[in-house]
DNA sequence: CGTCCGCTTGAAACCCTTCAAGTTTCGTGG
DNA sequence: CCACGAAACTTGAAGGGTTTCAAGCGGACG
């Protein structure tokens, strides 16, 4: 069996049906995806064999750490994580993103040998694991293995520039309206529909982490999305009811997503 | 001659003596040496034969522009540069970082295509240029290539990440701080001196544009760093004079310097 | 020598944070 | 199934850092 037809069989596993509020990806849409065609085309079946399918993590549960050597890049399959990054030795802690299901995790790693963050479930989650140092003994198809990184770090490194950006110059509407923004789109990228609304994985406090903000100051500017009628809110679930308005409000552009 | 050779023996040209402040990398500094030398071990010397040296540029002139196609690859030789993105069609303009001599500049436009932002002289300046599309014909050799651009590209995520903790959660005293050692660090990085002090090469306009301040804040906050003797400050040369303070006031720890 | 541009300085306004208390939600165990 | 407690979220008020507006200064360059 090829690596693409033995990854789709494994595509309805799981308990999408029973739970859809925890979404999980198509294998079609997750960004190792690229990875295992590129290793087929060039007749390379065994790819497959390396990679480590749906391994679970439970909610709070930490995929790698920072400082840790670097041993694979990791695609949620299942869920959602957050990386964090240690400010300093207060143990103070940043928020550098959120990974939904189909997005890569720890591919910055390379080179360096060690993670720059900490990758922790948000949610029961799981994941498929690619050990790096497998990948890299292939040798000589390395060329084509590290254009595809390279188009991952390429995305990664222009999402950062526009959260620098949205961070540093904007106010507390325009950063969460892009926020709300980005994930819709990202959700809808890897195919799950956002019309009926979808629901924030993460918490307010680390939202507001993520974007600068005291966590007071989120939820106040939730309610004034309310309450212009942008965004309807129930718990965690969110319908965006205005995109065109939110967008004005927000600048917003559309971005690359982090993790490919 | 091979490549190295070749390069070297122009390391010591231009005005150097005459103009110590507009500093000149030796090219062994340089992030395009480790490009070089690459392939000199795979025995191509014709590298250097694509290799366009010391192209100078006006204070103010565009490197290249946002969304022009992808032409190569630059490393700064001779002075500086800022680079810009758009935020949105009033034109209004984000920096996103600044080069110093023996930075790469336009690397995150690989696999894209296309810049993602100007790249404008912050003074009269040299240049570098690696054309693109000439190296990728060297095919085989890529892998190795690659991953030099893979490690270019991780240091940027991760200075990026960096930069996006600083300007969303810090103050001004710990922003204006960072950049001040960043860029003391950056210049020593490249074999600079700056116990008697450097010069800033940008206005104050593009240290709070960069920052995510107003010009008056740095302003005043250099004035704060002055007086409190953590800094001299004479016109736009800068001498750090008590880096321990500055660098607990700041919370600042070593970062990678954008551009390898 | 004059003008322009960059920088400085002051005062008022504002957005966001911080602190504090109350309310809701959710998981857990009785 | 309900009750309880903890965690998450909401809401209000005060305070502070930064921005904005406005005016003045000073050096670079033609």
């Amino acid at each position: 069996m090829n690596p693409l037809e033995s990854l789709k069989k494994n595509q309805s596993d799981g308990d999408v049906a029973e739970c859809p509020d925890r979404m999980e990806v198509a294998c079609e849409q997750c960004g190792l995806f690229g990875f295992l065609r590129l290793f087929e085309q060039m007749g390379i079946a065994s790819l497959s064999q390396f990679l480590t399918r749906q391994i679970p993590m439970a909610k709070g549960a930490r995929l790698f750490e920072a400082e840790q050597p670097f041993h694979g890049i990791y695609a949620v399959k299942k869920g959602s994580f957050k990386s964090c990054a240690l400010l300093d030795a207060s143990g103070e802690q940043q928020i550098t993103g959120f990974y939904l299901p189909g997005e890569l995790l720890g591919l910055d790693a390379i080179r360096v040998g060690v993670y720059g963050y900490h990758a922790v479930a948000l949610e029961a989650s799981s994941v498929c694991q690619l050990p790096f140092m497998q990948v890299e003994e292939l040798g000589e198809h390395m060329a084509a293995f590290q254009e595809q990184v390279i188009q991952v770090l390429v995305d990664q490194v222009r999402h950062d520039q526009r959260q620098t950006l949205l961070v540093g110059r904007r106010s507390a509407e325009e950063r969460l309206g892009a926020f709300l923004l980005n994930l819709s789109e990202r959700l809808e990228r890897h195919g799950f529909g956002t019309g009926e609304g979808f629901r924030l994985p993460m918490l307010q406090n680390d939202i507001a982490n993520y974007l600068g903000l005291s966590m007071e100051t989120v939820s106040r500017t939730l309610r004034s999305f309310r309450e212009q009628e942008l965004v309807s809110l129930q718990g965690k679930w969110v319908r965006i009811l205005n995109p065109t308005c939110l967008r004005s409000i927000t600048q917003y552009c559309a971005t690359p997503l982090p993790g490919g």
